[in-house]
DNA sequence: TTTCAAAACTAACAGATGTTAGTAATTGTA
DNA sequence: TACAATTACTAACATCTGTTAGTTTTGAAA
């Protein structure tokens, strides 16, 4: 036979999606090219499609990466038997976490999804709205239980997820402040507030 | 002499920035086309280098006004003799108002801000940054005048300005809520957090 | 050493892009 | 009505885009 590829733990596939993340973050996805994407790699353009099906799969792939892994946190919490205060809390915490150790991927999913086209592009619109709608039915559940104030659900729900989507100062914070401080603060600020 | 231009309101320079605008805040700045605001505009894309220099300029203008909109607020905030708790109520009331009112400019220049180039581009950085800091002297100021919790001043900030920076999603709420309500919803959130 | 698939290369395509040149139409003013 | 500036148009440019075709190189298995 011949070259069965030397896994050296990554596969060209993986590196190629990887430092296209990198890119799509940086510059965004239109003003990425295949050929600047090939450069970074070290091989011509031309090359990549011996990898990859096209451009698109490469956005497409990050965006349902990230989907599905908030879509299966989400699945756990709702299962999870405790105050709604600590789903809330569980949630923030996940965030925080994904965006400070996959932050190109939930970053390039977060601003770029709407370059994707159908059927892909209602199908990830979708999933985002289902995800807003369960974090929404919990924040919902805390105010009639009498564990959170009486607040508009849905403006709750939008603060938390983009206060959370911050992910290209994440970075610079977490250089100072450890992953766990970090985590400590948001929970805070969130769910107690600013006032001492 | 000759066409004095009548101007019915607004001239044909400020409708094109505003489709400009409402095209890239829907499609993004590089998948907008010229060819594509001048048809929406009504004439051919050549036609639009009568009243515009280039496509850069727009998104160049479109950020800077939104940038020194906020940057004056900064000013009258500072100088505003009231407590810490106050002024930041003030900046997230503003924050809110410009989203709901001015939207189309504020996510355009939040989101496409990077499609810039030099000395734009650093110019606009620099803005930003100084902002971000101006706001964590602030709250810095209220931790230790013990008005504020003790959480880290630039995770509160960057809670604070990306919690509000949920343009696309306000739409949708401001129809269900009032624009006033939705200021209190997070002035009560951001500042007493969740948790009755 | 031969073999053959994987993966690299060169060359080129067809289409879209921002923009310019040159020209014709429009329109308020004289 | 005639002038002249403004603004629209058509045509074209040079460049960049994602991608394909066809070919050569590579490297492990036989």
């Amino acid at each position: 036979m011949a070259k069965i590829k030397t896994p050296d733990q990554t596969s060209k596939r993986e590196i190629i999606h990887a430092i296209a993340a990198e890119l799509f973050r940086e510059k965004g996805f239109r003003a990425t090219s295949m050929r600047e994407l090939a450069a970074k790699v070290g091989i011509e353009a031309a090359s990549l499609y011996n990898h990859i099906e096209g451009k698109n799969e490469l956005l497409i792939s990050i965006c349902f990466k990230v989907a599905n892994n908030f879509t299966q946190k989400m699945n756990e919490v709702e299962s999870m038997d405790s105050d709604i205060i600590s789903k809330i809390e569980a949630l923030i915490r996940y965030h925080v976490y994904e965006n400070v150790y996959n932050y190109k991927d939930v970053y390039v999913s977060d601003r770029e999804w709407r370059n994707m086209e159908d059927p892909e592009l209602s199908k990830y619109r979708e999933m985002r709205r289902s995800y807003r709608k369960r974090f929404t039915s919990i924040v919902e559940k805390g105010i009639s239980r009498g564990e959170i104030k009486k607040i508009d659900a849905n403006t709750a729900v939008m603060i938390f997820l983009n206060a959370i989507a911050a992910v290209d100062q994440w970075q610079r914070i977490v250089n100072k402040v450890s992953s766990e401080e970090l985590e400590n603060n948001m929970v805070t600020i969130l769910i107690d507030g600013l006032r001492k």
